[in-house]
Formats: structure tokens, sequence, C-alpha cells
RNA sequence: CGGGGUGUAGCGUAGCCCGGUAUCGCGCCACGUUUGGGACGUGGAGGCCGUCAGUUCGAAUCUGGCCACCCCGACCA
């Protein structure tokens, strides 16, 4: 198989796809719009999972599971949340097949099995628990109520790519339940809080913290956050959102809770997630024209070995240390695969785990065995050091951290250098176009000049950043007052 | 969903204008030599040419429908 990667250069968006199909991270479907993840893709969205799921649970949450299914008279209870997403959904109208009379050996759905009522696949899960939820809640004690569900959900979107956009895709969605509104919102910038740190500290990837203008927000949510990431090629990526719902689910599910003065009250709502998407966050931010570059925290395999030897002799004798290198780090705790295929030679496995990404590459020949040596070589500035035996468990396990750290102040570095401060619609326009990243400005604060602006610029407001810093200036576009600049970008 | 493009072996391709069942490279299999950055030799396997229909004695090639993918829009996590 050719393993040429376009270059990034050359076109970003060919260089993602070429490198998910090549990295072997997920692959096209015969589902129009939906992806197969393939090993080396779950195993990082499981690693992802995994430490989600320990920081919800830390954070006081549960899991549970709700039908895929939403009966459509409760998909459109909640209004603003129908109609946003009333455009994007499968729905089921059937439940039965028979053999078609006209095409022997086909199938054709059976039209006496028409549903009394048809059910609308998830696009998100509101609706459902919201509605489950009313039998759950009856009194301040029951509240608050804290679950999340890992799910998968359909958005029937026009134009998808792997990871970023497909028509089903794997999330998660935290769904809670509050007495006041000061608790849901504590817990809406909490999950924030998650998201950023999760982001951050594991993806090595630097995210804004924001709130969401009135026309970027979630259907059915009075407040919208969410953590903004930069990728290489300056487009903005949405990584995940957490909303304060306020009592709009409460009342079109009619959800009502007893106070301890014994007064009926709607309850609180807050919603959360991320999705698979992170996926394509992780890809676009660390990985160069060489392949994958998967920060240690998250890496499948954290070390390999590669042998370098002559026959079988050879590749007995730099077992022996390999397998004690392999045994040292293990005890430490980091993941490691010793590749002693004699299938494949030392010079395609390495090019194989460059693509792969694999953050730290140790190979062992007869020149080491004698010298008490190994090559170690990192994955994220593609160099090589020859190291001796002695403490290599130490040594690669801080070079982990190096890694993990590199990679954030790399990220770190390329969003600060591609966020700019513009005073006018001009400056605006020029660095959308050949600086591009994200732009800070003046905006009057109105739906429709952000309307405007995203029509004449393609660009939106990722957000408005929390703390943000108050200084009087005037909207770029309309000229009229403002009190804050604005984070804008062209966004995936 | 609108505009443009593409579809030939696992991957990348030649052939298509001028109809006669297919080219080359990588990969794959066997054996041997190799092994410190994608090895080399010899032999071999693998294709109803995206799909369905039409024209024709005969279709990868001509015509039409459909499907998938890519790029640009609209929509969106």
């Amino acid at each position: 198989m050719s393993k040429e990667l376009t270059k990034r250069a050359d076109d970003y968006s060919k260089w993602y796809n070429d490198l998910v199909l090549k990295a072997d991270l997920a692959d096209h479907s015969a589902v129009r719009g939906c992806m197969v993840i393939k090993p080396s893709g779950y195993a990082i969205w499981e690693n992802m999972q995994k430490t989600l799921d320990k920081m919800f649970k830390d954070t006081g949450h549960v899991n549970a599971y709700f039908p895929l299914f939403i009966p459509k008279s409760l998909f459109e209870a909640e209004e603003k949340n129908a109609e946003g997403f009333a455009k994007e959904c499968a729905i089921v109208t059937h439940y039965r097949l028979k053999t078609d009379p006209d095409n022997p050996g086909k199938l054709m759905v059976d039209p006496d099995a028409k549903l009394e009522e048809e059910l609308i696949v998830r696009p998100t899960s509101e609706a459902i628990i919201w509605n489950t939820y009313k039998g759950w809640i009856q009194s301040y004690r029951d509240l608050p109520l804290l679950i999340n569900q890992w799910a998968n959900v359909v958005r029937w979107e026009m134009r998808t790519r792997l990871f970023l956009r497909t028509a089903e895709f794997l999330w998660q969605e935290g769904h809670t339940a509050h007495a006041t509104k000061e608790e849901a919102i504590i817990e809406t910038k909490q999950m924030l809080d998650v998201y950023a740190d999760f982001v951050e500290n594991w993806m090595a990837v630097p995210v804004v913290k924001g709130v969401k203008t009135a026309n970027e927000r979630f259907a059915g949510a009075d407040d919208t956050y969410c953590i903004e990431a930069l990728m290489q090629d300056g487009k903005a990526l949405q990584a995940g959102t957490s909303h304060f719902l306020g009592q709009n689910f409460a009342k079109a599910f009619d959800v009502k809770y007893v106070t301890k003065d014994n007064k009926q009250e709607y309850v609180w709502a807050t919603s959360w997630g991320v999705s698979t998407r992170l996926m394509g966050a992780l890809i676009m931010s660390h990985s160069d024209d060489h392949g994958l570059v998967i920060p240690p925290k998250l890496a499948p395999n954290q070390v390999v070995i590669v042998p370098i030897y002559k026959g079988d002799d050879g590749l007995a004798r730099v077992s022996v240390v390999a397998n004690d290198i392999k045994k040292k780090l293990q005890a430490k705790g980091i993941t490691v695969k010793y590749d002693d295929r004699d299938s494949q030679r030392p010079g395609w496995k390495f090019a194989e785990y460059e693509l792969k990404g694999v953050p730290v590459r140790i190979a062992i020949g007869e020149r080491d065995l004698a010298n008490g040596t190994v090559e170690l070589a990192r994955r994220d500035t593609l160099t090589k050091e020859t190291v001796s035996i002695e403490g290599i468990d130490s040594l690669i396990e801080q070079l982990l951290t190096d890694i993990q750290t590199n990679l954030f102040e790399r990220a770190k570095q390329r969003t600060q250098q591609l966020t700019t401060k513009v005073d006018s619609f001009e400056d605006f326009k020029k660095v959308l176009d050949e600086k591009t990243g994200f732009v800070l400005a003046h905006w009057d604060g109105t739906p429709e000049t952000e309307e405007k602006i995203k029509d004449e610029t393609k660009a939106t407001i990722r957000c408005i950043p929390l703390n943000n810093e108050q200084e009087t200036g005037i909207c770029i576009y309309s000229g009229k007052p403002s009190t804050q600049r604005v984070l804008f970008a062209r966004a995936y």
C-alpha cells in the first residue's frame, strides 16, 4: 500500500482525509455519511472515554442509558429544540419488511406495517430523558439528578467528513436537573471546566472557554458555553459544549419538584456533550506530514520497541534486552509494544509507527547490545538520540511527560500567534483571508450584525470569551458602540 | 440539496476520443539472500473495469438512470 501522505501545505483537507485513512483510524462505510471506526482509532476514543468517564464520576455523575428512538410527540414537546433539529432527523415509519412480489429475492417495506406514531432517531436525547425525569423527580430530595450517557446519535448532515461531521456519531451527553438556577449554572460551568481540563491536559489542545451568542446557541438552551480550539490551518473547531437549559425542558415536560416549604417549582436543567469529533481535533492539532502524532496520555501504545538484528540468534539476543526494558516500562504504567515481527524490516516499522503516531520509539541492535545503549526517537520532534539502558524507564517516563507538554505548548503558541486583534472591517477580512485564525473584534451585540458578517466573510462568532476584558470600542461592521471584543473565526 | 470533478486488482494508475474482456508501479503469496530509515532476486496469485439498464455480433470504451467519494456553496457538533 502506498503510504504517501498529501502534504499539509499542498492541501490541508486532503492531508486530513489521507491521514485518517492511512493511519487506519477510520474508513468510509457502505452507509452514506457514516464511518467505520477502526481498531487504531477506536483505541484512542476508548482512552478518551475512560478519562472523561472518570472525570464525570469524580464530579458526582452516574451513567445510564436511554432509548435510541424518540416518539415524535415527545420530540416536538420543547419547540425550539424540535425546530432546531427537525431538518436533520432520521425517522422510523415502519416496523416490518416483506418479500417484494415484483422482485424475487428483494425486500420491500410492508405498507401494512406503518407505525401509529413515527419514531425519531435521536439527534440528542433531551426529549426522551426529560420525559423520563418527570417520573423520577418529585421532591427536592430527588435533586440534583446528575446523569450521563454514552451513546450514538444521528444527525442527517448534508456533507460529512470523517470524525468531524458524520451522520452517526458517538458521544456522551450529560443531563442534569437542579433545584435552583444558580446550582444549574454552576453545573454548566463546572462541566465546561471539565471539558477544558480534558482537552488541554490530555489531548494537549489549548482552548478558549466562552459563551455562545444567541444565534449560535443550542436549540432549547438559555445559554451555551463552549470550548473552541484552533486547528493548524487556522480554522476553529468547537470541541465541546455545556448548556444551561433554564426551565425550558422542565416546562415542556412538566417536571416539577416540591420544595422544603411544600411549594411546586419547575426544576432547572443542564446538558453537555463531547463527541468523536474530538478525534478530529486531536488529529488536526498535532499531526504532521509524516502522519499522526498522538499525545502520550491518550496513546494506545506509548512506546514501541523495534529490534534490529541478523538471524534468529540475533533476534534472541536483542529480545532479552527488549523484553527486560518492556517489563521495566510496564512496571511504571507505560504501555509498550515490542514489535519482533520478522516479516517487516526496521525501516518499514519506523515509518509505520511514525504514521500511526506512537510517541516514543526504541530501536535496539547489535551495536546497542555491545554498548549497553538503545536508540530513542520521539515522534513530536522526530529527533533521535542514543541513551544508556541504565535508568531508561525513568528517562522515558519523563520523556512522555515532556512530549505531552511540548505538544500542548506548541499548539498554544500556534493559537496565540494566530489570534489577532483588529479594529476595522477591512483588517478583519484581510486577516481572515491572509493570516486566518481567531480574530478578536468589537461587535455591537446584535444578531443582525453577526449574521451580516457571517454572510460576507463566512466567519462566525465562536464565543464571547469568559472573563473577557471589557473595553470600549466600536463595532467593526456597524460602527455602533461596543464594550468588549468577541472571538471570530471561520470554523469547521 | 445546488454547481464542478472522479470511480479500472488491497492502493495508485494506463487504456476510453478512434468498441474486439485490460497496462504499469506498490502491496500480496512461495523460496532464497537480507535486516541501524519504507530491501533485492526468481517464480506466482489476484479484475464479472462503481452499479443497473440501453445501443451493438461484441461495451472498461458509446448512451441514460442510480450509487459512492472529492472540491466549492447552503446546514451543522
